[in-house]
This record gives C-alpha cells, sequence and structure tokens, in this order.
DNA sequence: AACAACATTAGAGTATAGTCTATAGTTGAT
DNA sequence: ATCAACTATAGACTATACTCTAATGTTGTT
C-alpha cells in the first residue's frame, strides 16, 4: 500500500509516517520495476509497527527507545542475546515507570486527603 | 534560603528553577525591607514543591498539568470542589498511564518469547 | 488534455522543556 | 578596597517530536 492508505488505516498523519521513517522506525520500499515514479510501498507489519510507535510513545518511550524495540524484535541486526537485553531493559523501565505512577498515585490521594481536611 | 541553596538542597539548576518560577510552579518573595538588592527568597514549601515536580515530571506530566496540581494543593485560586476535580482528573490519567504500561508489558512479554522462539 | 488527488524532497516552523551566555549589580571575607 | 561567589534579567541556543509549506512530479478519471 502507499502511503496514504497506511496514513488511513493507522490514525498517523503522512507528514508524521515519513518522520518516522525518517527516525529509522519503519521502512518502505521502492518498486524497481516501475521506473515512472519512486512511490514507497508499505506492508502490513508497517501498520504493526506504527501501532506500537502509538502504544509506545504513551507510555513515554522516546523515538530512539522505541526503535531499539523494533529492531530487536523485527530486525536482523541483533543476535538473539543482544535481543533479550534491550527487551529485558526496557521491561525494567516499565517496572520503573509503574512503581513511579503508584507513588504519584499515592501522593495526589494525599493532596485530596488535604484538600478535603482543609489541610491547604 | 536563596536560590544557591535551594538549588543544593534540590539537585535542581538555579536555570530550572528560574524556568519553573517564570512557569508559574513556584514562587520566591522578595524582602521589601532590604533594598540595596532584589533577590528571591524561598521556603520550605519550595523545596517540598520542586520534589513533587521532580517526581510528577517522571511519570509524564507536563509542566502545565503540574501547575494544575501544584495549585490544587498549595494555592488559594479554586475551590475545594474545584481542587478535587483537578486532583480526581489526574487519577484518572495515573490510572489509564498504569494501564498503558501493563499493556505494553504484556507486549514486550510477546516480543521476548518471539524472540526466544525465532519466530522473528 | 485537463484536473483532482496523490506522491516525493527539502527545509521551515512550532511546542515543550530546558540549558546556557552575557551583562550588570551585590555580598561577604580578607 | 578588592575579589570570589553570589544574584537578577534578557535573550539565545538545544533537543525532541512533530507539523506544515513549497516546489515539483505522477496517476487515474473524465
Amino acid at each position: 500500500m502507499l502511503i496514504n492508505e497506511l496514513s488511513k488505516k493507522t490514525g498517523i498523519s503522512t507528514h508524521t509516517i515519513r518522520f518516522y521513517e525518517k527516525s529509522g522506525l519503519i521502512e518502505g520500499k521502492q518498486d524497481e520495476t516501475v521506473k515512472s515514479n519512486n512511490y514507497f510501498h508499505y506492508d502490513d507489519v508497517t501498520i504493526e509497527k506504527l501501532e506500537f510507535i502509538s502504544d509506545a510513545k504513551s507510555v513515554g518511550f522516546t523515538i530512539k527507545e522505541i526503535g531499539q524495540i523494533i529492531d530487536a524484535w523485527y530486525n536482523r541486526k541483533y543476535t538473539k542475546k543482544q535481543k533479550l537485553e534491550i527487551l529485558d531493559d526496557k521491561l525494567i523501565s516499565l517496572e520503573q515507570k509503574m512503581k513511579e505512577i503508584k507513588e504519584m498515585k499515592k501522593q495526589i490521594l494525599q493532596f485530596k486527603e488535604d484538600v478535603v481536611n482543609d489541610r491547604c
């Protein structure tokens, strides 16, 4: 599929898709047999990747981190051991985020109590 | 205390403290009786606030959101009801973040399995 | 052939959150 | 009095992650 279809299927603008492509997160390929244009073609894996990118951005991963994860999954540039290291590293960082969110919840609940009891 | 002491006690640079002050998150006050300078003085509540700001940034809250929370706690510009609304809103957003992180954890665990079983 | 709707590239512009530099004045110890 | 170490303000600069504009070419329908 071309970029417009990809954009419609993922809800991500063509501009942003191109930005992600420049950033190395996704990759379209050009049809060598067609010489009249240099249009990029995208497959279903790219849809998967873009959906993953959206989710990963939500949890606070940077483009760079997302790139690492995608490479650990979809790419051949790492050994099995390296891939597992990267993924484990991200799991640890998720645990850390989780802990911080739980702390923040406690803190805000405390703020609420203070408000209710006129302590501020 | 003056800004340098505040910086040392919180580990936040004077530049960043001034940035937070300009952003409305904290507020020092000048000593009216001293006319030779216009130095700002900060109290212990400011230390509390700066520590909160660091924590809140970690969980992904923006400066604007952090400002709202601080105002809901330390400020008189909202009614009790409004304060509770703001804090409840932030609690909901924390729950949402929590959910997203759990989903992402599942996803990365799946990636790990795929790597282990040579499915990528 | 004409036209809308698509495609590409390069590069400019925006928002957020700092981070740094320059300038100028103040304080406190020697 | 001098000097290091502080203080304030304004504004320039950086990184990240988009977002948009301009210029130019292609495709498919009428």
